[in-house]
DNA sequence: GTTAAAATACGAAATTGTTCGTAAATAAAT
DNA sequence: ATTTATTTACGAACAATTTCGTATTTTAAC
């Protein structure tokens, strides 16, 4: 059993991830310029976060040309497994039931996607996992 | 429509918070006992996030003894409500039923909490809200 | 009433995370 | 070659949170 490194992103660092593992590979730029859709950013202020990503190894980057390109080191389903843990213990007191039934009650969730629930449901009832 | 306050309580602020909302109000004294269950805290950290608390209306403090008595400010559900969404659209890109099964997935729920679950989603499938 | 114990008040240091200014390097355009 | 634009490197300022030392107050014990 490997045990992958247990590397939290902060807050900055998650949002930079999410644009990594949802576009590709990209320059300070292009990342730049995704976070200023949402709201002001400076150019060094993304740089220097994505610097310290790779210190951290929750980014890799290939500087073969001028333009570094950057991109996740980290797999998105782990980290994002490894932050509900957390999540789940310290709002939830480790209840994911609690947690669920919060989730499901307030945000709604299309007819597929409850079938989708439904049926992992049912596989977790039968056999297992 | 009232517009409760949205304050976010802080990492350690919820720690607390966790504690008074499943012991009921306490003594500063009491709560750094349990916080020292988990790991170390000096008294007067503890007593400096409390009187913040206060200040920030997260608590209420009874004044009455000496030994003042504080309390949750806020509703537990509310406020797990407000840090899931948050944490939803941070990490799961606002998408209820990616959380859900990721939760599902990897905590194990018992018989009678899936059970729960299903009644749940049997009752939002059906009428509504 | 003096002493000792327990609590609160206060302020500031330490820590962590975010932001950005400025300088240096690189490459392209003229 | 010189200028201009773009990029990276570096360090430090700023901000939010956590931590705790020290002083003061309060109560109980002697």
């Amino acid at each position: 059993m490997s045990h992958k490194k247990r590397i939290q992103p902060t807050e900055s660092e998650l949002e930079i991830l999410q644009i990594l593992w949802g576009k590709g590979p990209s320059s300070v730029r292009f990342v730049n310029e995704r976070l200023n859709e949402k709201r002001e950013v400076g150019y060094t202020t993304t740089l220097k976060l994505m610097q310290i990503m790779v210190d951290k190894g929750l980014a890799r980057r290939n500087t073969d040309s001028r333009t570094h390109i950057y991109s996740a080191a980290v797999d998105e389903k782990d980290t994002q497994q490894q932050l509900l843990s957390k999540f789940m213990d310290k709002t939830f007191r480790g209840s994911a039931a609690n947690l669920v039934m919060q989730a499901l009650g307030n945000h709604k969730a299309t007819p597929d996607e409850l079938d989708e629930i439904k049926a992992l449901i049912k596989k977790l009832e039968s056999g297992q996992e």
